[in-house]
DNA sequence: AACTTCAGTGTAATCATTACATATATGATA
DNA sequence: TATCATATATGTAATGATTACACTGAAGTT
């Protein structure tokens, strides 16, 4: 996605487009990462040598109210940011520390007795080795 | 459970029982919720007037190395600590903010292409509005 | 009783996040 | 274009959960 097209889909979300705000939804939809804030901060401000933390999280902000963006913690002391793109869990591996998205279809979460409840929002985190360093 | 099984418990787990672990832990075990360390000093302080929150973060890290508790976090900054019973996912009202354990049964989190994953831990966490509250 | 070890406490440090006040840019209007 | 109003960005300081550390005190052993 390009810059002007990241420009229109903030003003159709009632977002005035300015440059640190395309460039941090940029960062969020070209890396699909789940970064933290220092994260952004660290490879933003080369782009943008005037970027402040707090213009991170005041932006971040705007996209979690535009429900373009949705945050999480996986029991770090740091909340992780990454762009909405459709149902999916977070598998983190132990040894090699990265995050995977786990797409997942339809699952029935809630038992019989809880069928009036209304959910918004579903979060799945696993914990354990991936693939790849099982193997090592 | 009462204050001489718990002792045996700690024991168990190579954890030697002092009074303010054992009260800790009776905390988790007789009321089932997910409080905070803030939530647990300021019930226990009326038991225990010389407790403190270091007391407490110690003693949760101890029940946590031993597997007795575990931790999670619901998008607030702050770590909520439970006895760990079964497996069973979270559910927070958006508005009157209880939080309900759900059972849930053994459900497939992986697709096929993750077989070889090897999962430690699942955190299912469900975000909406209970029936009490819709139907108010 | 003296010694060792472990548990508990209080204070201070750390670090992510938020609050607030100021500066800068943008856009509309005359 | 100049001016004004508003939204955006920034820097500094405050907040608050958690951790580090050093000291105190209890319990058990010889």
């Amino acid at each position: 996605m390009d810059s002007l097209a990241i420009a229109d889909h903030l003003k159709n979300h009632g977002i005035k487009p300015s440059y640190p705000r395309i460039q941090i939804y940029k960062y969020l939809y070209d890396r699909r990462s789940h970064p933290t804030v220092d994260q952004i901060y660290n490879d933003l401000i080369k782009l943008i040598p005037t970027l402040s933390k707090t213009t991170i999280y005041n932006t971040l902000g705007l996209f979690i109210n535009a429900t373009l963006v949705k945050s999480f913690m996986l029991d770090e002391n740091e909340k992780r940011y990454e762009i909405i793109i459709h149902d999916h869990s977070h598998f983190k591996c132990e040894k090699c520390n990265s995050i995977y998205d786990i797409p997942y279809d339809d699952i029935d979460l809630l038992p019989q007795q809880y069928n009036n409840f209304q959910i918004d929002e579903v979060q799945i985190f696993l914990r354990g080795i991936c693939e790849d360093c099982l193997e090592q």
